[in-house]
DNA sequence: GTCTTGCCTAGATGTATGTCAAATTAGAAG
DNA sequence: CTTCTAATTTGACATACATCTAGGCAAGAC
């Protein structure tokens, strides 16, 4: 699960370049990639979704139940709510209902492939100097 | 200047855990870490803020001015500096200008500490099984 | 059955964001 | 100085987003 596979860089590398064996290992994003990735980014890029991501992967057992989340926010249940789903439709968490109470829990690949592509093992961004 | 040094990450793990040596190092992040890192990955939350620093980051050099950006894009002159500047005032890149034209170049370390906090790497976000 | 609790959905509202056209600055060339 | 090109700034607009209140649904307690 925590395997780090990025298929859809790899997917840009589609060697259309010259030919010889230069070191320019750099293809950048196609606008398909980007527009695949950004929504990634988006679901993370707000103050209260990182700490709800954070909470849950730090919570004991990898799942949090969302009476264990509200109270860290001054905010109300449906704005966690909301957050919550976004989180679970960009695919960065899952959840389910197991009698009262609702689990969330991380899933790894997503955000493992998202921090392989910004870090610098990915070719797109890796300093070229 | 291209120094990783995440300081923010550190801060938010200040040992306030129990005592032994059980495998859980993992710290929520803190109200005020999300704040200010949130913004970061908004900057990136964007289909052509992605591929404007996956083509910097690309071009030859390490470094590509604006007349190399625009053409990759059916957007205006005017839209595409306006996404240069998001990202130049989130520090994911740098610019200067050299006679007619103005180069941009990637800042590797801010893009590496907001990968090491999503990633396996990171404690905020480590598969806690 | 009714009541309570946990969580989600629907609608409304104010703010933020992406885009463009027009105007502006900065440098190079005539 | 004038003109041309490169890049940015400004102002306007439509859309997207974060948040709230009010209401709905599911599961358990009585």
């Amino acid at each position: 699960m925590s395997k780090q596979e990025l298929p859809i860089i790899d997917a840009g590398v589609d060697a259309s370049g010259p030919a010889c064996c230069a070191p320019l290992v750099c293809e950048p994003l196609s606008e398909s990639e980007a527009v695949e990735l950004a929504p990634l980014f988006k679901a993370i890029a707000d103050p209260v979704r990182l700490r709800l991501l954070s909470l849950i992967a730090c919570h004991e057992g990898g799942e949090a139940c969302v009476c264990d989340l509200t109270g860290a926010f001054d905010l109300t249940a449906p704005t966690i709510s909301h957050h919550l789903k976004v989180l679970r439709q960009a695919g960065l968490i899952d959840s389910e209902r197991r009698g009262t109470w609702v689990y969330y829990w991380i899933n790894p690949g997503v955000l493992a492939r998202m921090s392989s592509l910004i870090g610098p093992v990915s070719p797109a961004f890796a300093e070229t100097v």
